[in-house]
Order: structure tokens, then C-alpha cells, then sequence
DNA sequence: CTTGACTCTATAGTTACTAGAGGGATTGTA
DNA sequence: TACAATCCCTCTAGTAACTATAGAGTCAAG
């Protein structure tokens, strides 16, 4: 007979909106309906359900997603390539870690800039800020 | 007479489209106007919008921007909220760091999963992420 | 006087949902 | 059997920070 949707939303831990809203992103498919039109879902919906929210966690997009249940039609000779996917993830994980990395040593030099407002009669941040060379400051038209 | 915006847009590194959007969301003042209605920026309107651009580059949202203007009116006075901001945004930064850092660890420990093709006649990846346990799998109701 | 580069407004698209309106279905209870 | 509560349905609009059109007007050079 098959889970209502409020049942699975409960059994995988999101919004029913959410998994009605995976259906029309074409990352689950369309369950069968109920006399009243209910959408009745399978347990491999409720596999597939998990594995989409699952990397969501991971922050995969819906599109590295959508990529990942293609190659899982047919796992065993897709594995290389599945490697290769989380791989990728990996890598732009990573990038992101190296971003903001970057992006906490700018902003603690920023912080460093203020001395006091008794200093200069202003926060030297501020100077800093709209003062700052790589967006065009000082630089002739 | 003032800068036109395409002239302003080269000189700070954005798209015209984007010193539009900022007008829009309150974050640069209107400018005045030429006789055929093009907008004529000055050099104070040039300061603002690098200072908006340098935290935009820092990650800030336009909301915390917002905030961070409306101190600057008073900088010397609000050289401690100017400092709390900066802290209060560093936080955030500070806080995805950890998020990242756990996810990489976590898909790293995925990425292991997978001992080939021949093993299992599939990818234990593909188990592994529509059989987790924190996304409702073998919990009874 | 026409071409081309620029500008204007207004609107729609992007991502991954979330929230609501306005209805129908089902269930439990009096 | 009547009624209320709780579910479910579709459709639309909102979020963040832009970006990308469409269709029109402006301006300088040749
Ligand atoms: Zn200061
Ligand atoms: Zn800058
Ligand atoms: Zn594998
Ligand atoms: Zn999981």
C-alpha cells in the first residue's frame, strides 16, 4: 500500500514540501497515487529519498546529485566513475576550505587595523575598507 | 559633473547591473541625474561602493554591510559595535571552517567505502549513502 | 544623419528549498 | 451521520545576491 508522504518526510527527517519538491526536480520519481490521489511511496523511494538528503548533507548540488543516481543504474561498472564524483566533491570542498582560510586572514589583519577611535577621530577599519587598493582606490581612471 | 556608470563600474571592478542592484537594495545613495537621465556618481558614491565591494569580497552579507554603513555614519562613536561587527563576522567564517572540515572528513571516510567493483557486484559508496542510519534507514516507523 | 557605444527601466532567471493560499481527502468522535 | 482535526493536493511567491535579457532612449564621432 505504500508510505503517505507526510510518513516519509517523518522517516527521513525533512519538509514534505522538500521531497514533493525532488519529484518535480526530476531526482524522484513519481510515486503511485492513492484512490484520493495520495502520493503513496515505495520502500526503494524511501532509498532513494535517503541517499538524496544523505549528500545534500554533504552539500552536493541537485545536479551532482542527479549525476550520482544516473551512474547508480548500474553501480558495479560505474564505479570508477562514482570515485571520481565524490572525488570532485571533494576537491571543491576543499577549494572552499582554502577560500575562507584566505578570507580569515584578510579579515584579521582588517580587525588589527583599529586602534581606538581616540587615534585618528575615526575606525581605521572603515579607512581600510573604502580606501582598499584591489577595488580601484588610488588608481588613475 | 560626476562619473557615469560604466566608467564607475571599470574603476571598482563590478558589472554596471550590480551598482544598479545596490541602489535598489539601499545600499548606495541615489545619485543625481545628467539632462538625458543617466546617473552621475561622485566620489564619495565611489568610496561607498568600494567599500561594499571589499566586504562583499570578505563574504559579508548585504544585510551586515547594511549595518556597517549605518555605524559609519558616527565611526569614531561606533568604533566598538564597527569592531563587533568585524568579530561577529569573523565568527561565521571561523564557524563554516568547522563545518567544511567535518564534511571533508566525512566523505573522505565515504570516499574509503568503496573497495571496487568486484567486491560486492556494486559500489559500497551507493550503500553507504541510501543505508545511513541518520537519514532513517532501519528505524522501525 | 547614421552608426555604435552607452544608458535607462522592468522583468525573469539562478539554487535549494520554504511558506502560504485555497481547496479536497481521511479519520476520529459525538 | 455530522463535524472537526489533520492530513494531502496544486500553484504561486518568497529567500540571497546577483546576472541576463528585452525594448527603448541618449550621446559622440564620422
Ligand atoms: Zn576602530
Ligand atoms: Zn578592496
Ligand atoms: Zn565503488
Ligand atoms: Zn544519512
Amino acid at each position: 500500500m505504500g508510505y503517505k508522504i507526510g510518513e516519509v518526510a517523518r522517516k527521513v527527517g525533512c519538509k514534505v514540501e522538500t521531497i514533493r519538491f525532488y519529484e518535480k526536480a526530476g531526482l524522484l520519481p513519481e510515486p503511485s497515487r492513492s484512490a484520493g490521489n495520495f502520493r503513496l511511496y515505495s520502500d526503494s523511494h524511501l532509498e532513494q529519498l535517503r541517499l538524496i538528503r544523505h549528500c545534500r548533507s554533504l552539500d552536493m548540488s541537485l545536479d551532482t546529485i542527479r549525476n550520482l543516481l544516473k551512474l547508480r543504474l548500474h553501480a558495479a561498472e560505474n564505479c570508477r566513475e562514482i570515485n571520481d564524483l565524490v572525488d570532485a566533491h571533494i576537491c571543491r570542498v576543499e577549494a572552499q576550505m582554502k577560500l575562507l582560510t584566505h578570507l580569515r586572514g584578510s579579515l584579521q589583519k582588517l580587525r588589527s587595523q583599529c586602534s581606538g577611535p581616540e587615534a585618528s577621530g575615526t575606525c581605521e577599519i572603515l579607512l581600510e575598507l573604502s580606501g582598499c587598493e584591489c577595488h580601484g582606490a588610488g588608481v588613475g581612471s
